[in-house]
DNA sequence: CGCAGTTTTGTCATTATTGTCGAAACAGAT
DNA sequence: ATCTGTTTCGACAATAATGACAAAACTGCG
């Protein structure tokens, strides 16, 4: 859909127009900065612009992607037999990000983009982390995806409820008054706790 | 966002936008329907289409409020001492909906939309089941939202997991041979199943 | 190097979407 | 019916985004 990102060539263009983007966004502001005056800093024609980004808007995520394959890495990294909830405990604490960009970018965001936009974003990033841990779980009973329906659906359902987990926690954080990050720390560990508990019984109690 | 519909008068407005835009969609597909053709066959400009349409593509999803308010009665009007898993159960299984059109709509959507599209409209029910769900799980414990903070994460991550369930369920049957609707009810139930065991133990036993 | 095939850009044209501001339609009170 | 404040609509202009096709840059190979 927006993604040449091939070779040597193309890399340097979306690497320019994300440079060029950044500039003029943190000078001017999202809405105030034309794609036209984007693809113009970096040297090349708007269509090549839409070439590399699916909207403007769509430079505000441009970083994403590196942070879901750290995590993904990250869980594959695990010890197979280790508990699925150690390994996502282990692997969301050691996540590592630039506290500067992360804040500059989360302001962007908020200034250009409507609320509904970013819950939208948090959605898929939940649904890329419930995947991520499918994929870890599943490398326990089928490694192709042949599994058996029954196992199929115990890791599809398993995995997204620790993703529930997670992101309830971050729900729940967000909408009360303590906003310190060891409240959030905090209310994951209790909530990957109560899962877990559940987990002894439930239909998933293998993992 | 896009919806004034306060009055009688914006109510035709949308209405007439509305069917002209499945008759010429219907006749002619989504994509070779222009907005300016919509607006004109319902006799206003274009700029009032946008008043009432986020987007052309919003078009495809104009029926999806009523269902949710739908289901969110449906839980509501369950007694306030069934399990919740026994609410969702019949709410989802009672749902009532109209072969024809929502066969139309689905096609339209796939000529329309490009697979993560459809996808992350998926994730929006899903998060506004989950939400129908916590609202429901609330009642019981503080209708106003005052709950201490441990009760308000059990009710976000139960709700949440019950989601997760359901929706896990479709993705699997979605991904599997068996297209039956007798095997999605058959996933459905034994996904629910397995929270409502979990259940048991977990945090959120007292649901 | 020079050629044939592939990828990436540019240009042009068309449609989609949004901001602004003033006119028209509407609801309620006099 | 007339006045008045509010909602909805139209007209116009400026961006945003996409489709189609040709030119330019890059690749591997003889």
């Amino acid at each position: 859909m927006a993604k040449p990102a091939q070779t040597a060539r193309s890399e340097r263009t979306r690497e320019a127009l994300r440079r060029a983007a950044l500039v003029r966004f943190l000078a001017q502001g999202v809405e105030n900065t034309s794609a036209e005056q984007i693809a113009a800093d970096a040297g090349v024609s708007l269509r090549t612009f839409y070439r590399h980004f699916a909207s403007k808007h769509d430079l505000l995520f441009a970083d994403y992607d590196a942070g879901l394959h750290w995590f993904r890495s990250a869980l594959a990294a695990r010890p197979d037999d280790e508990p699925i909830i150690g390994s996502v405990r282990a692997a969301i604490f050691a996540f590592p990000y630039d506290v500067e960009a992360v804040t500059q970018i989360a302001a962007l965001r908020a200034e250009a983009l409507d609320p509904s936009q970013i819950v939208q974003h948090i959605r898929q990033v939940e649904s890329d982390f419930a995947e991520a841990v499918a994929e870890r779980l599943a490398r326990l009973t089928a490694p192709d995806g042949g599994a058996p329906i029954g196992e199929r659906l115990a890791v599809t359902v398993t995995a997204r409820c620790v993703a529930a987990a997670v992101f309830g926690a971050m729900e729940v954080w967000m909408l009360g008054e303590e906003r310190s990050l060891a409240e959030l720390a905090q209310l994951c560990h209790s909530a990957l706790s109560s899962i877990e508990a559940g987990m002894v019984d439930g239909m998933f109690r293998h993992y």
